[in-house]
DNA sequence: TTATCATATGAGCAATTATTCATATTTAAG
DNA sequence: CTTAAATATGAATAATTGCTCATATGATAA
């Protein structure tokens, strides 16, 4: 095939899939976000659910929500995380399942 | 939810989720199995159509290989890649064109 | 064999990243 | 206002990563 034969993708269209898909590459992050598949969740329950410290697990919700893939819920001192991202969810769950019925 | 009710992932699919989204968090990566998607190609022909080193194409190459993501077949001096890895094309082929068509 | 083309590989390096530790901020209760 | 609880944030660090450069390997042709 020649060259001016492929079809290309853009610069900033390989960049932003690339970027999706390295927000999915961090074994604590798909943790943190295929529990808020199942239920919104405050910080400290994230850490404890998942065994990670508080400062790593709000590090990482900070991350998740710059990408707008989580949103966050105050409600008195606590604030409450959810998913804001269904085709991330599905990607993530999608992989899940392929790997688990490899 | 209590931490029991949750349904967890175990540390093995969280791994290997991870490592599959890793292998696609990279435009080299990224670029190399989109233009295999298309068609085989020999290793100089992917540095010159995406403009990458002989030598980073090379190591991109083996390190897809090592996931089994690409083969490779000799015909003389040349070496041909190809995509191996169907559920892999089908999970990037998704994510460009939810990006495409945002 | 020797020369050359195609590809692979190892060392080194700069950049990125995920975590920890310490501390700051925000909110509510007393 | 003071204290405590929940979360955020900045600096530091160790680990990982993708590239380059130089060189090695493998295959073919002369």
């Amino acid at each position: 095939m020649r060259k001016d034969d492929h079809h290309f993708l853009s610069e900033e269209i390989v960049e932003e899939v690339s970027r999706t898909f390295k927000v999915l590459s961090d074994p604590t992050r798909i943790k943190i976000l295929y529990l808020l598949s199942q239920e919104e969740c405050n910080v400290n329950h994230i850490a404890e659910v998942l065994d990670v410290s508080q400062s790593a697990v709000s590090h990482q919700l900070a991350f998740l929500k710059s990408y707008r893939l989580v949103k966050a819920r105050r409600q008195g001192k606590t604030i409450y995380y959810s998913c804001d991202d269904e085709h991330v969810i599905d990607l993530l769950k999608m992989t899940i399942d392929h790997i688990e019925h490899d």
